[in-house]
DNA sequence: TCTATTTAGGACAAAAAAGTCTTTTATTAT
DNA sequence: ATAATAAAAGACTTTTTTGTCCTAAATAGA
């Protein structure tokens, strides 16, 4: 749905969002170690969230990435999806079907309108306080297993 | 959302499907040209697809491509999906949070469910009888613009 | 039987995505 | 000032996905 790169964002970015809230700057090495991504790898993902003015970056002994809790609310799973992914999963059908008209509809157009309509609300309701608060509260659970490994064990 | 192998898998099973109920046998040189997409590929998409069952095949003159008309209710994009990427658009989480389970769940698993949900529900309830028989209606297109331009253009 | 046609199958190549490594620049504390 | 720390930036490698090409096997029709 989303590339490795926008997963890694995202993840990373609710983790940085939580420190944020308990005040704590964190660095890269603790981000890549929690969410379980490439460290040098992630460097990266960080960089482009700090560009698109995501996340805030200090270099430095005491630096690493926070995300200003007066902006928390307005940085949704839409804006890290942009930021990482281009509007592909916006512009292109997620089932590959070559052009989107309303008037020259694919013949599953209707069916996937509603899946569409539900993920566009779904990644601008998921904002990063919200996010983040959740972790804090505990009622939610960031899991940072690495590389998805529970998943890929599925498989075999 | 799926691979680009499963868009192409997909849009030539409706296109075969069109065809079948028309009582005709469609080959790849056709269903290549007329899906726009790379015929050396394509052999391979349709190869799977007939070793899952999905599609018949037949050798030689006259030879190509069809999918029994009694079969076609059966066949959704379920299976379609299933055959060409294999279960992990199910198996993994769309926003690559880790791991899935409902008293651990991520951040966002809530909002999430929905979309998940829609999703299931589309690919199982869009079957190639229904899909095929858009298209000879008229009432929905299936386009065949070659290599997604038009998607990609919107990006320059 | 012979030839033309069409799928099957595998080896190979190119492109894209993911990941690694090394050097530079900024910041803090001594 | 100097040393230590941490992000920025870019070159490079590996892996995965996508795409190409060539040969073999099956089938229809003359
Ligand atoms: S018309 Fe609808 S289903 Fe068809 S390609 Fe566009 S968005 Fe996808
Ligand atoms: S708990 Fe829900 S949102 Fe989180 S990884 Fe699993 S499916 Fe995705």
């Amino acid at each position: 749905m989303v590339s490795r790169r926008c997963e890694y964002g995202i993840r990373a970015s609710i983790l940085i969002a939580r420190e944020s809230l308990k005040g704590n700057r964190i660095n890269l090495r603790l981000i890549s170690d929690k969410i379980g991504s490439p460290l040098g790898y992630t460097t990266k993902i960080l960089q482009s969230l700090s560009n698109e003015g995501i996340l805030l970056s200090r270099r430095g002994p005491k630096g690493g990435f926070e995300i200003a809790p007066e902006a928390m609310e307005t940085i949704n799973f839409h804006g890290i999806i942009m930021a990482l992914d281009g509007g592909q999963i916006y512009s292109s059908c997620g089932l590959g079907l070559s052009e989107c008209s309303e008037d020259h509809p694919c013949p599953i157009h209707e069916h996937f309108n509603l899946v569409r309509a539900d993920l566009n609300a779904m990644v601008k309701k998921a904002n990063l306080l919200q996010l983040a608060h959740g972790l804090i509260n505990g009622k939610t659970f960031l899991n940072t297993s690495k590389k998805n490994t529970l998943i890929k064990d599925k498989k075999v």
